[in-house]
DNA sequence: AGAGCCATTGTTTTT
DNA sequence: CAATGGCTCT
């Protein structure tokens, strides 16, 4: 049934090389005899050396193979990152190995055993925003209003209620509220059932019940994997434990590597507590500690931990290095946020100054709309930059409208995709006739692809004319696509679809700027299609298929062109496991960071700081740190006072950036426009203001404890300047 | 049927 | 303030 290659390749390696590049602790946990083993690891520690280290160990003094080991990440970069890092080190070693993401390999499992899984052989992986549409759809069909009913919280209660483990059936109905909830989750279950679509969650929880329910299957692998890894460990949710729990057999062995207070996924179902029901759970779990740091300059360390040292919950770790003391952490308070992107902007041109790569600064921020600022200050000054997260590629609306046309070749059933684009481009389909194949579908138990196969062939259809036209139009394009491009190249598949669509066409008639960039990203999808190298050849699916699945799991995950020089620009989530020579960490006020939403509960307080620490340990050579005053958020702008986090850093490590004002009396500006005596402006920290000689520039400081008052401005093109207050001609700009 | 306008509403983090 | 959704007008 499962074919893979089992021979063991691996033995040519002697085992000196352990001895040179590992340090005590390292190399216990790497040497350890075989047995279950938590490795507690600090943030650059070389908690992934260790891990790929025990795993070419395992493989070269234990006659394991490839064959018999599992080793789950959490990202696909992670997962990338060990495979390469393993096969470099053992010889063709990774042939066989199940290295890869919880989702992914739980992917995997469903592909291979999608009948015991009671799915359809072409089932579609949806991303949260098709599952949001779905659950939108059945609030509308439920007659219930999205505002009581909001879809968000409603997905939010049916992921929590998958990581949990539970099925709509399992659900505890407490109240009204959750027998509501409870309702459209069942309704929720049956739409995906019909329509073969498995969301993230599902992936997890049905392939656990795959297993669980089919001992033969769950035999077969336990007795295959005997030793298993998983990275990240502090990141398992609840089902992600037990469906690890469910690989080890009798004679597995495995190793959970791990780092309490690296815990940042809290918030959707990760429970650190997994570490300690890992020791109490398998027996005689032996326990490394990594507290030895190879990433950061002493003082950043010496930050990180002073910061960490105030929460109360950990299992306590203290990490120390060698290294060189390193720079102060320079701390700049901007007046706001445009200010505190230009003086990163100054950061960034001051590291390149000195010989730096753009590439080797990262700028964290903690919510994604932080970005913009960032990005229009990049921007004006022309600095190559690139932003993780937000707005993903394939997450614009025209990517997904192909790739419905896709799902629907892959699919027929597929009811959120051909409500999707029955009419995109427009078809003269509108609300009643596509109510009329709803209704049809209903009532027949059928899929709106089905129902429309019959109401365009019935004589006497309820369908008329124009719409019933545009149906069989539209059946015919799917048809077309799959009958005449089945045995096409992935690439030409793709771009026949385009054009047979008339995608390609609807953007080509607009002549403004923004739908040329739609044609402009519709190009960019065949070109990653061509770009596609299936990975598992093993399973059996169409090349389009494994596209489809690979684009949903691996979505925005797209690691940084290495020939790129650009400043990257993402959230302190997504900077978990990396590392950078100059890390920025913005936006450090009370309500931002930590967020408001987490400020009340003591629990959710700690991850913030968590998260603080992470952001904090990403940086090698230098860190830095800025905060503002006054922030534009939604509407109005709010002050916010500089983040606990801050103070929790002992002062000896900080370098503040900001001089201090003494302000006596009001200090005016002299500009140019004549202003009576009482109305000339005051000067403000943050003003633009623009000068004969120097051009545009920003008032940084101002003070007056001198005989003359002098205001401090930094300019665009000529850097800090002191000038005269009273003498000085400026004037404002808006 | 479709475009465009107005109003409402939501603002954390993501595999 | 932005983005989305619903409504109206053509």
């Amino acid at each position: 049934m499962i074919t893979e290659d089992t021979t063991n390749t691996t033995s040519t390696m002697s085992n000196e090389w352990l001895k040179d590049e590992l340090n005590d602790a390292q190399q216990a946990a790497v040497t350890a005899p075989l047995g279950h083993q938590l490795v507690l690891a600090g943030a650059g520690s070389g908690k992934t050396r260790v891990l790929v280290c025990r795993i070419a160990w395992v493989l070269l003094n234990h006659s394991l193979s490839p064959f018999n080991i599992l080793a789950v990440t959490f990202t696909n970069k992670a997962a990338g990152e060990m495979s390469g890092r393993i096969a470099s080190m053992v010889n063709e070693a990774v042939r066989g190995m199940w290295v890869g993401t919880f989702h992914h390999l739980a992917h995997r499992l469903l592909r291979m055993h999608w009948n015991e899984a009671k799915l359809a052989e072409n089932f579609q992986i949806i991303d949260s925003d098709d599952q949001l549409r779905l659950v939108k759809r059945i609030v509308k069909s439920m007659n219930l209003s999205d505002n009581k009913w909001a879809p968000k919280k409603i997905q939010w209660f049916i992921n929590g209620q998958k990581d949990l483990g539970l099925r709509a059936k399992d659900c505890v109905r407490d109240n009204f509220y959750q027998d509501k909830m409870i309702d459209i989750y069942y309704e929720y279950e049956t739409l995906c059932e019909q329509n073969d679509l498995v969301d993230f969650s599902e992936l997890l929880l049905r392939s656990f019940e795959l297993l669980r329910n089919n001992p033969d299957l769950l035999q077969h692998y336990q007795q295959r994997f005997k030793h298993v890894f998983v990275d990240e460990f502090q990141d398992t949710n609840s089902i992600q434990y037990e469906w690890i729990k469910l690989f080890c057999g009798p004679d597995t062995f495995i190793t959970v590597v791990g780092d309490d207070d690296q815990s940042i996924y809290g918030w959707r179902g990760a429970k650190v507590e997994n570490i300690q029901r890992f020791t109490r759970e398998f027996s005689n779990v032996t326990v490394y500690r990594l507290e030895q740091n190879y990433r950061s300059t002493a003082i950043i360390l010496k930050a990180a931990n002073a910061l960490i040292a105030n929460n109360d919950n950990r299992l306590g770790k203290e990490l120390w290095t060698q290294s060189n003391p390193g720079e102060p952490i320079p701390l700049y308070a901007a007046y706001n946020e445009q200010d505190e992107a230009n003086y990163i902007v100054n950061c960034v041109k001051d590291w390149v100054h000195q010989g730096g790569a753009r590439k080797e600064i990262s700028v964290l921020y903690r919510s994604n709309a932080q970005s913009r600022a960032l990005e229009e200050a990049l921007l004006h000054h022309n600095i190559p930059y690139r932003i993780y997260g937000g707005v993903r590629f394939f997450e614009r609306a025209e990517i997904k409208d192909s790739l419905a046309y896709l799902r629907l070749v892959t699919n027929r059933n597929d009811d959120t995709a051909f409500e999707r684009v029955i009419n995109t481009p427009t078809r003269g389909i509108g609300a009643r006739s596509l109510e009329i194949v709803r209704e049809h579908a209903r009532t027949h138990q059928l899929s709106l692809w089905q129902a429309s196969c019959e109401l365009i062939h019935q004589a006497d259809s309820i369908l008329k004319g124009k719409a019933r036209n545009g149906i069989a139009q539209f059946c015919e394009i799917i048809n077309a696509i799959e009958d005449k491009t089945i045995n096409w190249n992935l690439a030409d598949q793709v771009d026949f679809t385009l054009k047979h669509s008339g995608l390609y066409a609807s953007y080509e008639q607009a002549t403004s700027e923004l739908v040329r960039s739609k044609l402009e990203n519709l190009k960019e999808l065949v070109n990653a299609a061509s770009q596609f190298v299936p990975i598992h050849t093993d399973l059996e699916m169409t090349p389009l298929a494994l596209f489809l699945s690979h684009i949903t799991l691996d979505a925005g995950d797209t690691g940084a062109d290495p020939y790129e020089d650009a400043v990257q620009l993402m959230t302190l989530h997504s900077a978990k496991g990396l590392e950078f020579p100059f890390v920025i960490v913005c936006g450090l006020e009370e309500g931002l960071f930590p967020h408001k939403m987490s400020s009340h509960d003591p629990d959710r307080l700690e991850e913030e700081r968590r998260l603080c620490y992470v952001g904090f340990t990403r940086a090698m050579q230098k860190l830095c740190i800025t905060y503002a005053t006054s922030r534009r958020a939604y509407n109005s702008e709010f002050i916010g006072r500089r983040s606990r986090f801050i103070n929790e850093i002992p002062k000896n490590l900080l370098a503040e950036v900001r001089f201090k004002t003494k302000v006596s009396k009001p200090v005016f500006f002299q500009t140019t426009a004549n202003f009576a005596e009482d109305e000339k402006p005051l000067y403000q920290i943050g003003q633009r203001v623009y000068h004969q000689n120097f051009g545009e520039g920003t008032v940084l400081d101002y003070e007056d404890h001198r005989t003359q008052p002098r205001v401090l401005i930094r300019f665009t093109q000529h850097g800090d300047k002191w000038l005269l207050a009273t003498i000085s001609k400026l004037s404002i700009l808006k």
